[in-house]
DNA sequence: TCTCCTTATATCCGTATGTATATAGCGGTA
DNA sequence: TACCGCTATATACATACGGATATAAGGAGA
């Protein structure tokens, strides 16, 4: 048998208000728009839209007091984007939380009572 | 000042494959359940509709191994509904996880960094 | 100055999700 | 035996979310 029967993985999201400030996906792609410098690179890295790439920034950097992603437009690249300190601040708190979270007994407990057929 | 300002809440679900086999709808409904012994009547306090509430016990009681809601057609007040062991386990679990997890000290420091006006 | 590729933004549309509604069946109790 | 309120289920409809598409603007470099 290989392994993985019956697992639970937890999605964590964070709410500010009714609005999501942070997620898996919204994690992701802070990740993947600093791997390649640009909102539309990562958008399609992710099979996402420009647009949804772009609104899921824009909450993210309304949400958080300084902004996440600092973008410039123009030059010869057409512009680009990166995460600011404290984008690269709150990726790493929410990837430590992530693992803190997915580490908890209570998950395993959980997951014994699940179905076989998953 | 009150106190709640720039405030996060996670919320957590639990996916096993790609349906989500918890989350705190869910368990919010399993509590609610638990307290009305009725679907309909959980369903009427959570202002969410009959079908939509079923739906959610159905995929509960699939994707764990025993059904965590018991439910009884008939009788002068035209049956019920309760969790079963398993159930009341499964919604502690929950419960425990949930409050594991709403305290870790990455949760204030992302927080500290929210913008005020939420 | 022209080109290029990106950010930024609006509009339209399809799909998927949930609500509303209707109906059948069940089985204690009066 | 008739009633009642719940579970269980199907169908039709509204609405919201995301994708596709189009367009403007920006600015470094050739």
């Amino acid at each position: 048998m290989p392994d993985s029967n019956t697992c639970l993985t937890p999605r964590l999201r964070l709410k500010a208000g009714d609005t999501i400030a942070l997620g898996p996906g919204k994690a992701q792609l802070l990740e993947l728009i600093q791997q390649h410098r640009s909102i539309s690179a990562a958008a399609r890295a992710m099979k996402m839209s420009y647009r949804r790439a772009w609104l899921l920034v824009d909450t993210m950097n309304t949400c958080f007091e300084n902004p996440l992603v600092l973008t410039a437009t123009g030059g010869n690249q057409g512009g680009g984007a990166e995460l600011s300190d404290e984008g690269l601040k709150v990726l790493a708190l929410y990837r430590q939380y992530e693992n803190a979270v997915s580490e908890r007994p209570e998950l395993t407990e959980l997951a014994s009572l699940l179905s076989k057929n998953t």
